[in-house]
RNA sequence: UGGGGAAUAGUUCAACGGUAGAACGGCGGACUCUGACUCCGUUAAUCUUGGUUCGAAUCCAGGUUCCCCAGCCA
């Protein structure tokens, strides 16, 4: 198995790895086997990936395995295609099934005999009640169920009955198997479940072979007993099933001995982890796909150039445990900075252009500089970059007012262009509107290569900037929350969409190392974010996507200034 | 008394009868050819009431609040 980084925590500081590890001390396991076992019926997204950290990272770290398997239990919603993209997602996170690649139809076959010998011991039934009927006498949370009149069928009848079902004698819906165990139980999933259901619907795997398929609380724990897991970690909301999952272990002769434990599931401020309203969103349009890089999705994460790394990283540094939680994005965020930092090769980007030119420097004439790819990392090199007579810069590091801590450009104020020299401001050309369109500079020949004058001279800021002659034009897409509320309101999300989430800046200007050649990798646009080029983009047209942003200190001391008076 | 689960800085997670810590965030500062990074400082918590104990976040009892469960979904 791949993916082993550095603990950011001491490995075994959480409750699941308490237990395993004492499970292994006590003898009771000699391996610890585990499993991800998600329903091909949409894309992963990053609370999935919590999961797959920890079921990977569990047999990593003991030196079991972790299977992938499938719960292919209910065609009606499943597809191929998220087969595909959900193993591709997990290879991309950094996980190795190796020849542990399971479905639960693989298991059909064997789940159907066991549901036989339910049959046989008198502890299943086919129960022909209508579905209201079913619904009807099961109660309520605060009220015992009924016993359905079908409940105490011969053992011969419930199987001509169940062996017709699997037979496709009947509709969808006419009949089911139960398990026969309490319907006056506290517990609503013991009062006789449902495990098995007639539905007439081609099986991505197993075709039209059969007619009925099982739940998955019938599926699912049988499913681990047969790959031999040990511990069968799933999320809070199957606290309740256990009780099932550990009935069926008991009353079939099942190879092993799995047990279940449940940890609390990732909620991540403004965003949804709802497989309903994510299918919904690309269903109705309102994103581009599953893919949309505004979608929480891997593969949104995935093209927003988000590094599995980050991703890991993340994922442990929020722990696990049994409380419900929210955890801010600012700390995705930070994960995702961290793990770039140390490798996106810096490039010169100006995302909102404003023209400057040198009035004291040739016209015509055109300089290579060096400049440094990655100051974090030495052996990343350095490139050459253009510099000439007219430029553009970062409309927001101008202001022809500048309030107090403003250290950028303004007029008769000094800063240095990166890498290149000390320019002064002398004087704002506007167009009749008034909008300042260019800035008239000088710059001094002595602080080439952006060094300091001989005179010991200083300046506050540093900024990025391009070549005119030299600029790459290109669209960049800013993509923010795409819900505008922390919490957003998962029954009505629309409401909370931010039509904000996706800023459309053209016209950029790029140095030409930041459009070339393979240069899908993240990249770090000097002193504004991460930003890669999405897979959209044509030769001629290129588009960047941000990754995540810096920290803009400044910014938020503007805000800071402007709200404080 | 329907069943199940959870309560620790703003957020997430530690501390497993013996000094309540970390990360993220916030605030302040240093450094800097990225107002990035890095570094330093700082802020700030045991849901509540009792009990056991030399000693309780931890054990016990009562209370409060929040989450999950009534699919032929998973």
């Amino acid at each position: 198995m791949a993916a082993v980084d550095t603990p950011a925590r001491e490995a075994g500081q959480d409750f699941i790895r308490d237990i395993i590890r004492t499970d292994l001390a006590a003898g009771r396991h000699a391996t610890v086997v585990t499993r991800f076992p998600p329903e091909p019926n949409g894309y992963l997204h990053i609370g999935h990936a919590k999961s797959i950290c920890l079921n990977f990272g569990v047999a990593q770290e003991f030196g079991g395995h972790c299977s992938l398997r499938f719960d292919d239990t209910n065609p009606a919603k499943e597809e191929q295609e998220y087969i595909d993209a959900i193993e591709a997602d997990v290879r991309w996170l950094g996980f190795d099934w190796g020849v542990h690649l399971h479905h639960a139809s693989d298991y059909f076959e064997q789940l159907y005999a066991w549901a036989e010998h339910l049959i046989g011991a008198g502890k299943a039934y086919v129960d022909d009640q209508s579905h209201h009927d079913l619904r009807a006498n099961r109660g309520t949370l605060t009220e015992p169920g009924k016993n359905s009149p079908f409940r105490d069928r011969s053992v011969e009848e419930n199987l001509d009955l169940f062996r017709r079902m699997r037979a496709g004698e009947f509709p969808n819906g006419a009949r089911v198997l139960r398990a026969k165990i309490d319907m006056a139980s506290g517990n609503i999933n013991l009062r006789d479940p449902t495990i098995y259901r007639i539905l007439n619907a081609p099986h991505p795997r197993t075709g039209t072979t059969w007619h009925i398929y099982p739940s998955y609380d019938f599926a699912h724990g049988q499913s681990d007993a047969i790959e031999g897991v040990t511990h069968s970690l799933c999320t809070l909301e199957f606290a309740d099933h256990r009780p099932l999952y550990d009935w069926f272990i008991e009353n079939l002769p099942v190879p092993s001995r799995p047990r279940q434990y449940e940890f609390a599931r990732l909620n991540l401020s403004y965003t949804v982890l709802s497989k309903r309203v994510l299918t919904e969103l690309v269903r109705d349009g309102h994103v581009s796909g599953w893919d949309d890089p505004r979608m929480p999705t891997m593969a949104g994460l995935r093209r927003r150039g988000v590094p599995p790394k980050a991703l890991r990283d993340f994922i442990r540094a929020i722990g696990m445990a049994r409380a419900d939680s929210l955890v801010d994005v600012a700390m995705l965020d930070n994960a995702i900075r961290e793990a770039l930092n140390e490798t996106a090769p810096r490039r010169m980007a100006v995302l909102r252009p404003l023209k400057i030119v040198i009035e004291n420097y040739p016209e015509g004439q055109v300089e290579e500089l060096e400049a440094v790819n990655n100051p974090q990392d030495p052996a990343a090199g350095s490139r050459p970059v253009k510099f000439g007579r007219e430029l553009y810069i970062e409309r927001d590091d101008f202001l022809e007012n500048p309030p107090k801590k403003f250290f950028r450009l303004s007029p008769g104020q000094e800063v240095r262009l990166r890498y290149a020299y000390f320019v002064t401001c002398r004087a704002v050309v506007k167009d009749a509107a008034g909008e300042v369109i260019e800035l008239r500079c000088t710059y001094d020949p002595e602080t080439r290569g952006g060094n300091n004058p001989p005179d010991g001279r200083k300046v506050k800021a540093t900024l990025h900037w391009v070549a005119a002659a030299d600029a790459v034009p290109a669209e960049v897409r800013l993509i923010n929350q795409l819900f505008a509320s922390a919490t957003p309101d998962v029954a009505n999300f629309a409401a909370d969409l931010n039509p904000d989430s996706l800023e459309v800046l053209t016209g950029c200007m790029l140095e030409p190392a930041a459009v070339a050649s393979n240069s899908d990798e993240p990249m770090q646009f000097e002193r504004l974010g991460y930003f890669r080029r999405d897979p959209d983009s044509t030769p001629g047209k290129p588009v960047f996507v941000r990754t995540v942003g810096l920290r803009d200190t400044f910014a938020k001391t503007l805000t800071k200034g402007s709200a404080g008076g």
